[in-house]
DNA sequence: ATTAGCACTTGAAGATAGGGAGTGCTAAAG
DNA sequence: CTTTAGCACTCCCTATCTTCAAGTGCTAAT
């Protein structure tokens, strides 16, 4: 979604640069004195004036009041991201230290929860994880236990060690032992599978069930089907450090705070932001409005998916101010999206 | 831990009880006059002061400056709950709503979450309740999963449907034959009987095992004893309605409310608070650092035990600022335990 | 014991003025 | 034609002052 780039004297982008730099640092904005001092450029304070009129016109730099220096707009900040941004690199020393951070964990859970952790505690902003999806996702084992009535209770186990659990109703009540043999057929059909592909055979089975079997391989199988739907509420993440977010000026407001804080809550707008992200592999940026989501109102995400099998299953980001540094963020969640993909690929 | 009470005159109690049910509404330093109109008695603005110079000499109300009314102490709150307060008792139709919306939910998780919930959207406040204790869970079943080297996945059922699931090392490593046998042993001799029980008899046998058992029993003991060990993370609560906090003018402070953010977000010390309430059954209550725990500085607890079986097994309740409508709160909060045991309670 | 009267204190809200930062415009300089 | 210096102007921020209402404590009268 580049919008169409304007284009731009290398003046005028340099300038446009230095002033986005500064407001980024200072959080003020910079009047056109600063400017001249702080670009390589010498030019006197009054040629910038005319060069920061051309900015706002375009829309790329706004003044708060007509005595105030310049801050960057939605549009300012994109041109800058996508083509003034000098990224600093993380030092190797830094990536190994990321690396061992997120070390060995029993469960892949607790990566998942690190990694959150450790964006929030690196950025001094929100981390937020998404929960991998399924894709890759092999079948290990299944479980049936009745319950009251006709409902059953189902557990499986994925990936050699990820235990879900949930209850079905069946159209009639099973024995015991009719749910060991229906288990004991899944497990021995399926075992290793990848649950994807474990889902379509149960479908295709479930059609031809009828014609060639014995009505405990037809229980097994409808029962199958019932178990490995999707769960909707899969579709999960972990966020980190959002009361980091509470120390920044521009979101000092309780109003959107609150706003802010609910819809971490609700998960419902972050998560269908977050599957945008999913699309596109690689980092990605969404500025302030950009996001389409108006409690993100001035935040912004910088996001990268991560990988299992080379399958891309998941995202993770940093939220913050508008007015963060990008220059940091940047390499830091590209690296961790990296670093977390490695340390889930050593699981299998 | 009801502090002496001091001895006061009855005129005094009245006007006490006034001062905190006005303050309690209004939010407002409250003085002589408004003292004088709102209250029964008929007194002169004159003579209240007076009786405010006693109160105020005694600790129970202050003036945040010489020309602003009096408000409540934190002793002034204790004094006016321990023995002022007029509950207003819950109509029977809110009663009967709240049990409804406490209604039936498959898993008690979410019986948890709602009561959770329910609590902060009646009260506009922060709702918790605790995870229910192991007292009185039964066991269900149990399955062992071989995982790489030594280590084993075991799935724990407990109260008919509560899955449980955590990876123990043993000391060699096991067949999925030997696993199964265990589990089956496990099973058969353990299905149904109480956890606490479970635990106490898999220690003993532990001891026992070498002399008179064969090697397999032995294995499975050894296992259980592992995956029977409590869960230290189970104490866990489920928390709603934070961001309602943000709304009180008393807590609007960022560097409080992030600190209380935080630490509900730790909750080590709120699940440290919480289990004293476990101690005492019925309704309880902290009023601002009477909980001696900072973060929640200008906030009171209002809690209350729920059971299961008769027997204790967590805690649930309201936090919000200390100027919050106790007499509404308290038995709101006395009741919804009261329902939420009996849902639980019904499961079995 | 209660009350009226009164001087006094205090914070909240508004008005006022000064200063700083930065702008846009114009006209001169390069 | 571009750049720059100069200048009047705008706007916000802060500090100071004033006024006002609310409420107190004290004293003296009831």
């Amino acid at each position: 979604m580049p919008s169409n780039l304007p284009d731009l004297s290398d003046r005028a982008q340099q300038l446009l640069k230095t002033l986005v730099e500064r407001y980024i640092e200072e959080g003020q904005p910079v009047g056109s004195r600063a400017l001249s001092k702080g670009s390589s450029l010498s030019l006197s304070p009054a040629t910038i004036r005319n060069v920061m009129a051309d900015l706002e016109e375009m829309g790329l730099v706004s003044s708060p009041h007509t005595s105030a220096g310049r801050i960057p707009t939605v549009s300012g900040y994109r041109f800058f991201v996508d083509s003034l941004l000098t990224v600093k690199p993380m030092k190797s020393k830094q990536i190994n230290k990321l690396r061992n951070d997120l070390g060995i964990h029993e469960r892949s859970d607790n990566v998942i929860e690190s990694a959150s952790k450790l964006l929030s505690d690196i950025t001094c902003m929100a981390g937020v994880v998404t929960m991998p999806r399924d894709n890759g996702v092999s079948f290990r084992h299944i479980e049936f236990l009745s319950l009251s009535q006709s409902r059953v209770l189902v557990i499986l186990v994925t990936n050699e060690q990820e235990v879900h659990n949930k209850i079905i109703h069946t159209s009639k009540q099973f024995s015991a032992a009719e749910l060991l043999q229906a288990a004991n057929y899944l497990n021995s059909v399926f075992e290793g599978k990848d649950l994807v592909s474990v889902r379509k055979k149960v479908l295709m089975e479930l059609i031809e069930a009828q014609k060639r079997m014995n009505q405990a391989m037809i229980d097994a199988i409808n029962m199958a089907h019932l178990a490995f739907q999707e769960d909707g509420d899969k579709n999960d993440y972990v966020l980190s450090g959002e009361t980091n977010l509470m120390e920044f000026a521009e979101l000092a407001d309780m109003g959107r705070l609150r706003q802010l804080f609910e819809a971490f809550h609700q998960k419902r707008g972050i998560i269908h932001l977050l599957d945008q992200c999913l699309q596109v592999q690689g980092v990605q940026i969404f500025i302030g409005e950009e996001a389409g989501y108006d409690p993100l109102g001035s935040c912004s995400l910088v996001s990268s998916t991560y990988k299992v099998n080379d399958q891309v299953v998941g995202v993770l980001g940093v939220i913050g101010p508008t007015r963060m540094a990008y220059e940091r963020v940047i390499p830091l969640v590209d690296v961790t999206a990296k670093i977390l993909s490695s340390a889930l690929n050593q699981k299998n």
